[in-house]
DNA sequence: CTGTTAGCGCTTTCAA
DNA sequence: TTGAAAGCGCTAACAG
């Protein structure tokens, strides 16, 4: 007994079978109010026995130019993305919001992975979504170009900044205050910075205010101007700015190392990151500095290592950040297909200073 | 000056504005050795100056019946998954799949996150994806169902086992065995179980032998009867197994003090997870119960918390297996147009076992 | 190297 | 409540 198959199983063969028209089988999945629940159980049932799978997903978005899903950019090789708690909790939000939007979210295999990387950004021309969310790319990003190539609606997450696109993100001149202001008010007057990757290109050492005015990651220059800020108002002028330009356990322990080394007068660090701050305090245990008694330091992110060791440190929100880039691109979706596009959407979202336990008067 | 946007752009209407037939344009994006670099260079250039976005992904999915995405299902409610390093670390696997295939991610918000349950799988049925990797869903989980509504290639992870689709998970009843070895090794007589979520519907508290050959979720028995099998062996037969149902701080906390209120006698506890190992490990500190000395713990996973804690575990290789199962459905999609299925491929990767340092003999 | 033709499978007016 | 007809935008044969 051999059950043969009738060839490709399509919704008009479907229809051609059970001998009414295509639009009859069309509306029995997608409007059921169109038609008699009788007919409608009749074609559903014959579509199950006959292994009809449904409406092909590929020829219905044709038809109704709409994907029902959205692309994700995340700027690093998408395996490394998952390792950086930041943008896995970024992609919980946007989870939440799409599922809110009953869409799927397309996660693009970006970053030094595929073949060639003239053909790389050939992955985003080629994605069925209705819209990308990029998250923290550099301004000139290829992907972001590609991104921008397709005509679709776009938000921008943390960066570029000032892409002229809808944009969500934090205000990180002012984020990094609080955190400055507590080191000020505490009475320190010797203060370091320890930044992470200011410059497109590798850059590791000091760097002096006029180099840092033509740092091209704004996330992180604008930490440092808003930290510098507030110490120039204290009058506070001399502030040694270390960064490096990756962002792991070695090259921050050898940050803090060099910082140290070169401004032993220092009696707090500030850092525009948490790992930079985890990383300082990791060189005051083995020589024996006591935080906060002798060294004040704080971080920035919020990451959970950080909240274990009371860092003093500014918390981003950033499951919240995924969550409004999700929902702001689902409303210029929304809107496209009605009215132009008005004032690009610009959302800012609040952060938090934790006051920790890793600050204190100098001694 | 305004330049006029003549209409919508298409593959076919630039052609007609350049004097050429719409295959040539064709042929300028994807076939660049089937005509010359000139009017290559031209078509390119008009599109460019156009804006034309190049060929509209839907549509050529459509014609070329593949669309160049593979659908990720994950158990739990999207958002939530990505609380889960597990699942996270899978992710990551499927990303350098996935990239290495040169192919998109589909992420489909599952979970009782939608609009109604109903409806909800619809997400599975309208995703324009060539293939799904179903990641650890009950059997009768509804989106696993409409998953292979779906007729497309399926692989499964960790679970169902026995679905009869291809499969990559880990040998369960093997993997523990180690860490049963070492306990019985060790001196261990007086062992207890500590499980997750062995059932479907929510059970708390301790499991009789008779239940425990119910259980419907058969990675975790599989751990429990594996460590059962090691005890048996060595003569020990009264082995107290308790479950909860959550994964969560407070209720891992609540089954390790439930379970050594129960059973003072314990020298041991095994766990099938490392979350409920480290509940054991802090329900012994907050009672002075010194580790390994007075009793000794063992976990099953190795998240990062347990090796920073020193856990004595199962290591468990969750990016591999993201890898292997996008490997697996890729290659399943790459033969799908040709070949016939074939025996259904069945991959198991190996554990090892982390000696740690909660393990002693008894006083 | 380039053009003509014929659909991929569906939804959507519009008419019955 | 159902049907007929017209494409959505593209690519793949096959000719030239």
């Amino acid at each position: 007994m051999v059950k043969r198959t009738p060839q490709r199983k399509t919704l008009a063969s479907l229809a051609a079978e059970l001998g009414v028209s295509p639009t009859t089988v069309s509306n029995a999945y997608n409007r059921p109010d169109q038609l008699s629940a009788a007919t409608r159980q009749r074609i559903l049932a014959a579509a199950a026995a006959r292994g009809y799978p449904g409406p092909d997903p590929t020829a219905r978005s044709l038809r109704t130019r709409h994907a029902g899903s959205v692309g994700v950019l995340l700027t690093e090789h998408l395996s490394y993305a998952f390792e950086d708690q930041a943008s896995v909790d970024f992609l919980a939000g946007m989870a939440e919001a799409s599922a809110g939007a009953d869409t799927t979210l397309t996660l693009i295999p970006a970053g030094p992975g595929s073949s060639s990387p003239a053909d790389a950004p050939s992955l985003v021309a080629r994605a069925a979504v209705d819209g990308f969310v990029v998250y923290s790319v550099a301004a000139d990003d290829p992907y972001l170009e590609a991104v921008r190539g397709r005509g679709l609606p776009v938000v921008v997450c943390d960066q570029p900044t000032d892409a002229g696109l809808p944009f969500v993100g934090i205000d990180d001149v002012a984020a990094i205050e609080p955190a400055a202001r507590a080191l000020v008010e505490a009475g320190h007057t010797k203060i370091g910075i320890l930044a992470i990757r200011l410059f497109r290109e590798p850059v590791d050492g000091f760097v002096s205010p006029e180099r840092l005015a033509e740092a091209d990651m704004h996330v992180q220059r604008s930490r440092v101007t808003g930290a510098l800020q507030v110490f120039h108002e204290a009058g506070i002028t001399d502030v040694p700015v270390l960064t490096r330009h990756l962002n792991n356990a070695q090259t921050t322990h050898a940050a803090a190392t060099e910082l140290l080394d070169a401004h032993p007068e220092l009696t707090a660090v500030l850092c525009t990151t948490d790992s930079m701050a985890l990383g300082v305090l990791t060189v005051a245990r083995e020589r024996g500095i006591d935080v906060p008694g002798e060294l004040s330091v704080t971080g920035f992110d919020g990451i959970q290592a950080a909240g274990l060791r009371g860092l003093s440190t500014v918390v981003q929100p950033n499951k919240a950040k995924g969550a409004a880039a999700g929902h702001m691109l689902a409303s210029l979706i929304a809107r496209g297909e009605a009215e132009p596009p008005e004032k690009t959407p610009r959302r800012l979202l609040p952060t938090t200073f934790e006051r920790g336990t890793t600050i204190a008067p100098p001694r």
